[in-house]
DNA sequence: TTACTATATGCAAAAACTGCATACCCATTT
DNA sequence: AAATGGGTATGCAGTTTTTGCATATAGTAA
């Protein structure tokens, strides 16, 4: 599924034109990412929590060449499913 | 950042009662976990995509025993985060 | 208050990460 | 509707990172 494709089924759950839908979903996605800008956590209870993750500068390796290289420190965005999230998909 | 603090907020920035914003996300929430539900993956532009990931039966361990442990294969919610979405981070 | 979530522990194995080329799928534009 | 551009998936190896087990406690949320 992908974002046209939600949104179409938004439209219709929420009883909402697609625009506004679109709006809808984008507006929870842009609070989501600043409060993560914040250096927050967003944590959602029963879906999961959203993180950001520092990673430290390290020596990684060119698969290709074999080559040693210097990968610089970065962050990414962690998601940890929550507890009932989980147990949806194993049983 | 908590689910209270983000529905009061989206409630502010969709001029919705919370109880109606709380709906909203909830909806939302649930769509996206129902088409995981069908085997999917969810992919958002510009934010991120949601997989089922499949991950196998291994060896694992009682920290405080010690004792060694079989963990049964088990299926995680994954977020991979868009491009955009690292961008945001790592600038 | 009741429910969920984080933490903290040791350790084995799975998975992620890196560069990069190709293929592919999606979205936007003409 | 078709074309184009851009984000994303895949595969490769080897090292780093994460995961997840049991369980109690502490903290937070509904």
């Amino acid at each position: 599924m992908n974002k046209k494709q939600l949104i179409a089924q938004l439209s219709g759950s929420l009883n909402l034109s697609k625009a506004d839908a679109e709006r809808t979903f984008d507006t929870i996605t842009n609070t989501i990412l600043d409060a993560l800008k914040g250096d927050d956590s967003v944590k959602i209870a029963g879906f999961g929590t959203y993180k950001v993750a520092k990673r430290k500068a390290r020596v990684g390796r060119n698969p290709r060449t074999g080559e040693q290289i210097q990968i610089a420190a970065s962050q990414k965005v962690k998601f940890l499913p929550a507890k009932a999230l989980k147990e949806v998909f194993n049983k």
